[in-house]
DNA sequence: CCCCCTTTGAAGTTA
DNA sequence: TAACTTCAAAGGGGG
């Protein structure tokens, strides 16, 4: 598995299991995207098992040197290194461009500094800034974004108020907008609509081609207000695509909280990760920089609206329990029946509390993107496989294509940082447990024989999973071609069943 | 209704 | 510090 390099998940990965697919994948890809798509499907249908030794050693050589390099604390620390030296640069040179020597910032360096000599955005930035506020006319966008820099380095009253600029470093022209906001000061205000750069945010695929909205979007701008249509429409879809120009058009202000359930619709990143960037969350980041995000009142996971924050999941409280303690005096029924309102009200304390969830990584933000499209290409609808294809795609991903990702994710964890200043990851994992039940029984037993276990819903996805969650090292790897007699029985019968060429695996 | 499945990566916990 | 675990998204499947 790839984290078998270390918990900070350098991709590299245990190359004998992962090369053969990755290598089957990269061939794919580079031949062209439309042909890879196809391909993919077809080989992921027909097995992957057509993976032939010529790939493996066609792109083996150049596997090391286009694999992401160990990210584990490498990443981190260059993260770390990359926010200090923003935090520098605060102070005047955050936009020159930063000489960020290695992966992954070396791929979109453009990111902090997004702006090219012209001022204009680089495509990467203005990939970024769609993707992440696919409401925002990036081509706008750096005008305002060097307003709120402006802004932010005035020495206005405002400058103190933004609580995370001061003590959050990296500092992107992002959190510049956040300053903005958070100071009052939004680029584009309206009763009814959030900024324009509120998130956000759905991701989708459609990100990457700005201007193109899906047909079936068409029609959910309201004519008179060009704004879509609020989210009681049931088939309205999050994704409210910002064509060059149409800054009028924008937003749908409500964007990020669309039904996040129920939809038919989405492409991509149907769940607005909180990246949201809202006159609320400013005031929750600087709630929460103060409190414990718990000590927070409740609603401060509302929007402005009060709707709630995408980013912040509140659990539905059954309304009955949150009424109520009238009448619950003398008899013994009404005595259980108040342990229950007490039980059913300790459970809505908690439930209360938001949730705010992890931001996301750099696969699940691949996932977001090109899961509607593996659907599309695909009659499959499991997620399990849909995702079996997407692990094997995103290994196929060249290590520009990677890194662009991974800059994102590192964008994303900035901001709710910046967003979730007390929030760690330690918060979700009390509010499972005490709120859910054990979500993972993965507890395998030791011998038990679920270690090579694999999920083949489907056929057509006979294909053994490019890592194996539960066991270090498959039996190949483990025992070896050679000693196939050792092998457990999943993965016997695997190569019995789906391997035309065991030499490939 | 809730959990599982599957993927990778980040971050937490444990030994 | 290494190894392990949990959780992020997604949605069909199953108990």
């Amino acid at each position: 598995m790839p984290q078998l390099n270390g918990g900070g998940g350098d991709d590299l990965g245990a190359n004998d299991e992962m090369i053969s697919f990755k290598d089957e994948g990269e061939q794919e890809e580079k031949i062209s995207e439309n042909l890879s798509a196809e391909r993919d499907l077809a080989d992921v249908k027909s097995s992957l098992v057509n993976e032939s030794e010529t790939n493996q050693n066609s792109s083996s050589d150049s596997e090391a040197e286009r694999r992401p390099p160990p990210r584990s604390e490498t990443f981190r620390d260059k993260t770390r290194e990359s926010l200090e030296e923003a935090a520098k640069r605060q102070d005047g040179g955050l936009f020159k461009s930063p000489p960020y020597p290695g992966y992954p910032f070396i791929m979109i360096p453009d990111l902090t500094s997004p702006y090219l000599p012209n001022g204009s955005l680089s495509p990467t930035a203005r990939t970024y800034l769609q993707m992440k506020w696919p409401l925002l006319d990036v081509n706008h966008g750096s005008l305002q974004s060097r307003q709120a820099l402006k802004d932010a380095r005035s020495p206005s009253p405002a400058h103190i108020v933004g609580p995370f600029c001061l003590e959050f470093p990296g500092q992107s022209d992002l959190s510049l907008h956040q300053f903005q906001l958070s100071n009052k000061v939004p680029v584009v205000q309206h009763p009814h609509h959030v900024h324009p750069l509120t998130p956000l945010i759905t991701y989708s695929n459609e990100h990457f081609t700005p201007g193109n909205p899906p047909p079936h979007l068409q029609g959910d701008v309201d004519p008179k207000t060009g704004i879509p249509r609020p989210p009681q429409h049931p088939d309205i879809s999050p994704y409210y695509p910002l064509s060059p120009g149409a800054v009028g058009q924008i937003p749908h202000p409500l964007g990020w909280l669309v039904p996040q359930q129920g939809q038919p619709v989405y492409q991509g990143f149907r769940h607005p990760y909180p990246t949201a960037l809202t006159v609320n969350a400013s005031m929750q980041s600087f709630l929460s920089s103060r409190f414990p995000h718990h000590m927070v009142p409740p609603h401060h996971s509302l929007h402005q609206t009060g709707i709630p924050h995408p980013a912040i999941v509140t659990p539905n409280v059954k309304q009955e329990s949150s009424h109520s303690d009238i009448g619950l005096n003398s008899s013994t029924i009404l005595y259980t029946l108040h342990r229950k309102h007490q039980d059913s009200k300790k459970e809505d304390e908690k439930k209360k509390q938001p949730h705010i969830k992890k931001p996301l990584n750099a696969f699940m933000l691949y996932m977001k993107e090109m899961r509607a499209k593996v659907v599309a290409e695909c009659t499959l609808k499991e997620s399990a496989a849909i995702n079996q294809i997407l692990g094997r795609r995103w290994h196929a991903l060249t290590r520009e294509e990677q890194a662009k990702y991974y800059e994102l994710a590192r964008k994303e964890r900035q901001l709710h940082m910046q967003l979730y200043p007390g929030w760690s990851a330690r918060d979700n994992y009390a509010a499972n447990q005490q709120g859910k039940k054990k979500k993972r029984k993965r507890d395998k037993q030791p011998g038990e024989g679920n270690e090579h276990r694999e999920y083949f819903p489907n056929p057509c996805l006979s294909l053994p999973p490019i890592t194996d969650l539960s066991a270090p090292k498959k039996c190949r790897a483990r025992f070896g071609l050679d000693q196939q007699n050792n092998w457990c029985g999943p993965c016997s019968p695997y190569l019995l069943s789906f391997c035309s060429d065991t030499s490939s695996l």
